[in-house]
DNA sequence: GCTTGATTCAAACGAACGTTTGAATTATTT
DNA sequence: AAATAATTCAAACGTTCGTTTGAATCAAGC
């Protein structure tokens, strides 16, 4: 095989890993299911990743890494940008949403799926999972707490703790969850739109942060 | 058998089913393991339940149910309260709220394995859940909506949709995954007191749905 | 062209799963 | 007490699963 044709192989798999498991969640995705979509043989699995479990971390790394590592170049920026002043609320919220919300777009890097996936490590992590949990989503947590501390100096530590919790979870539902959305609202609410939602989210979440106590 | 021990059986069989779910999801727990937590054969919930998937069900309509009609008693009690004019956004949101917030005190309800049940539906339905979610979820969202309608007629339909979204997430995420948020704040922010949580949760929110336009 | 390494393949393994079955046991009704 | 109904039981079934295996094939290097 080509070093291109090794890359195809594993790279079908951890798409169609991706693609399927955003739909019936971990447990019930099943190699069998992966490979047949990936068109390729049920061993190669285990010789490219080894183990499901090490497919499924791969699957998420992949996309989990470069996107926190945008969300915390954009906080970087607008901290820089900021000088000595506080960032504003809502600069914080877009380092901590856009990277996010521009996936919707962007099918290339995991698209609605990605957000979809993002639910299930929260909601259904087996204990594979749990590391990339704490690391991924609880540390750099408190990156944007930090910073949301500097710019809301009249809450308390575990006020600005929990409201990051809530702005944070009014997010990942949002994108994540949006089909409810759309049911609820007989399909007029879709998530079609990145700076649309965007700015309403943002908009929502800055108003309850800065929320008198 | 007494009738109640036939009671007991299915009851032992919901409990276990309730707590193993909650920690492992639906796909990742095994009707043996449901049975030997219950200290039950494993053929009893085919006769109580006929399946696995009816098993489930049961098991989560048996909390869903009521807790949906405390939360719409509670809403119209409030709007009876109020008489002609629009309820307080911060009433409509105790009553989307506080029956599920006091769960975290009522282990005999579920308590908070019930929180991450909810989750759980949101994140991995299989597809004998979809109705479930859609009824028990998105239904009632609609009712909360039109409340909402008249509390913040400013805002168009589909901005009350939006928001009502938002709020449901920041609640949602923050009841069934406050392990994040307990490793984030290094155990400073626990789910523990009901009203604390409830208050949080209501002030954020109302200040988001309340946030101009 | 031969050797070595990488990759793919089909078959098989052992385990686990939800469901079914018919006998045994328990409870209720007559 | 006998008959009927309800419940429990252990074994079994057929299916599916993740993993392993050794042979076959392909690719790269000499």
């Amino acid at each position: 095989m080509a070093r291109e044709h090794i890359h195809a192989t594993k790279l079908a798999i951890l798409n169609a890993t991706e693609r399927l498991v955003a739909a019936n969640g971990f447990e019930a995705t099943s190699l069998r299911a992966i490979t047949a979509a990936a068109r390729v043989n049920l061993a190669a699995v285990n010789y490219h990743f080894a183990t499901k479990d090490a497919l499924i971390l791969a699957m998420l790394n992949r996309r989990m890494k470069p996107l926190n590592e945008a969300r915390l170049a954009l906080l970087d920026g607008f901290e820089k940008e900021a000088g000595e002043k506080p960032v504003r609320i809502e600069k914080i919220l877009e380092a901590l949403f856009r990277p996010v919300v521009e996936l919707i777009a962007q099918p290339a890097k995991g698209g609605r799926n990605f957000l979809r996936l993002l639910a299930l490590c929260l909601a259904a992590p087996g204990a594979f999972l749990k590391p990339l949990v704490q690391q991924e989503f609880a540390e750099k947590n408190r990156r944007f707490h930090r910073a949301l501390r500097r710019s809301l100096p009249q809450l308390s530590d575990v006020e600005v703790h929990w409201r990051l919790h809530f702005a944070q979870g009014a997010f990942f539902h949002a994108v994540a969850h949006s089909q409810v959305l759309e049911f609820s609202s007989s399909g007029r609410c879709r998530l079609t739109n990145c700076e649309t939602v965007l700015q309403r989210i943002i908009k929502f979440c800055a108003a309850g942060l800065r929320s008198p106590t």
